[in-house]
DNA sequence: CTTGCATTTTTCATATCGTGAAAACGGCTT
DNA sequence: AAGCCGTTTTCACGATATGAAAAATGCAAG
């Protein structure tokens, strides 16, 4: 989606004296600032959690988590419960992650277009991107029935396992097929998952001959997805659209009539990006 | 925000040392990590600047606002987009942020800002949504008057007849609004009914002028109420919030003031929620 | 092609300021 | 009441964040 990833394609011409990359060590950085948000990262995914925990947890010592708290409850960026005594992420938080979306039109310009899907198709429609070789789900709309996949916005999943995640990779060359899948497993979440890389390049394979990803009970059971991607005016897949439901009212015979939706929707989506 | 502005009802039972919250220059406070989330807000407001445009509108050195972001880049809160050479904000600041959304419901966040609305007005304060053509109201705060409003929460109510339901209509757009009301009919409750969609969309059309509806016993004779959209991140109207009482207090002349308190009201949840 | 300017990144010396230990403070438990 | 536990503050020390300036580069102008 954004650029950066792709050192060796982009012709990368950098003003100013040029950064030591080689400099794997970070010297350049500040180390009480990069202490301070590994708190508030691990706040983040353990919330509600008490001053010493946290403290222990992270291996630094009461009075510096605690200055730290206190510092970033100035801003709102962590909460204090006074009642419980615990600490949570705080709503500025949320709003300074959202603003990561407003780069791009992207999401604001698949909102309706997924509105249509899901009342196309009556499943919960999802928007995911690529990031550091995971599935970011950044937009879904939910379905009315009682019955619905729930993926928060912010999620992470891993690629293999997920409609979006492998509409993206149908659409990567060799090269960057490799580097998106560097150093991770093919993680097992049930029996059907993909966990050998041939199985994987097969299904990859299919996918781009008919147009459309399906991830069938290959990370919840009793959940299916189905998946298609969204071009850029560069012709670069920079997103997946998918919709998800449960097995009873997505059953392998509704697959065909569903992605067919889904494929509209995703051409919808390219052209109004100008692809 | 969250719990902790009532502390006339709330125990406020503080375990440890309590704070000196009297010190309003909050030395307990780490200068160089304010610093630091300074730029980190200020870049998400502005987003796509350049290192010295970043230092110079803070007013830090350019070494240091380097170092800032070249620290926050290790761990995705911020990105380098290599061939414009700008900074944004990163992915993971935006799952981090998601996270602050698991931990609290629209209603507990709503709680505290229905609270305050009531007190302003002294009347009831709801809060409604839509769901199958219908207002849910989800969450009340009731007035002290002896004479009050009262709708426990779970009634289901037309939206042409209810405050909350005509602010929400508001903001459809036409193709929403025709299946909200698809196969409605638009019931007289009262003699003050809408019953005409001609009228309700004039009636609509002054709510987005405005900003508020307004229901003048047009469900129960002798009640008025007043009510304002809120949005999410997608700016999307998804609740409504509004004040109801009898005619007696709520006079015509009145509306216009406590519209302004529930438009306020309206408007500080919208921010909580990411609007 | 050369020069100058703008911008980013690194080096370095300095003193700021972040740090942990320990004490102070209260609530809670027995 | 006394002891325990978790939170907040104090304090003295030295790690480290900081800005100035230099280095390294691209870009625009001559």
């Amino acid at each position: 989606m954004v650029s950066q990833d792709n050192p060796p394609s982009e012709p990368r011409r950098a003003r100013g004296r040029p950064r030591d990359w080689s400099d794997k060590t970070a010297q350049n950085t500040i180390k009480s600032l990069d202490r301070a948000m590994e708190v508030f990262e691990f706040l983040s995914e353990h919330q509600g959690k008490a001053l010493t925990t946290l403290a222990s947890e992270t291996d630094q010592s009461p009075a510096t988590v605690y200055r730290i708290l206190v510092t970033l409850e100035g801003r709102g960026l962590v909460e204090f419960d006074a009642v419980e005594q615990l600490w949570h992420i705080g709503p500025r938080a949320f709003v300074i992650g959202a603003r990561f979306l407003r780069r791009t039109s992207l999401v604001e310009r698949a909102r309706p277009v997924m509105r249509r899907l899901m009342e196309q198709t009556g499943e919960t429609a999802n928007l995911g991107i690529e990031r550091g070789g995971q599935v970011l789900f950044v937009s879904q709309v939910e379905t009315e029935a009682t019955i619905r996949a729930f993926f928060p916005p912010g999620t992470l999943s891993p690629m293999h396992a997920s409609g979006i995640g492998k509409a993206l990779l149908a659409e990567m060359d060799d090269a960057r097929l490799q580097r998106a899948l560097a150093g991770k497993e093919l993680t097992a979440f049930t029996p059907y998952s993909i966990t050998h890389l041939d199985a994987l390049r097969a299904d990859l394979e299919q996918v781009r001959a008919r147009g459309y990803a399906v991830d069938a009970e290959e990370r919840n059971i009793g959940m299916r997805c189905i998946a298609a991607p969204v071009f850029d005016i560069h012709q670069e897949a920079v997103a997946g659209i998918s919709v998800s439901g449960p097995t009873s009212r997505v059953g392998l015979e509704d697959i065909e009539r569903l992605s067919e939706a889904v494929r509209a929707a995703a051409r919808d989506l390219t052209a109004t990006l100008g692809g």
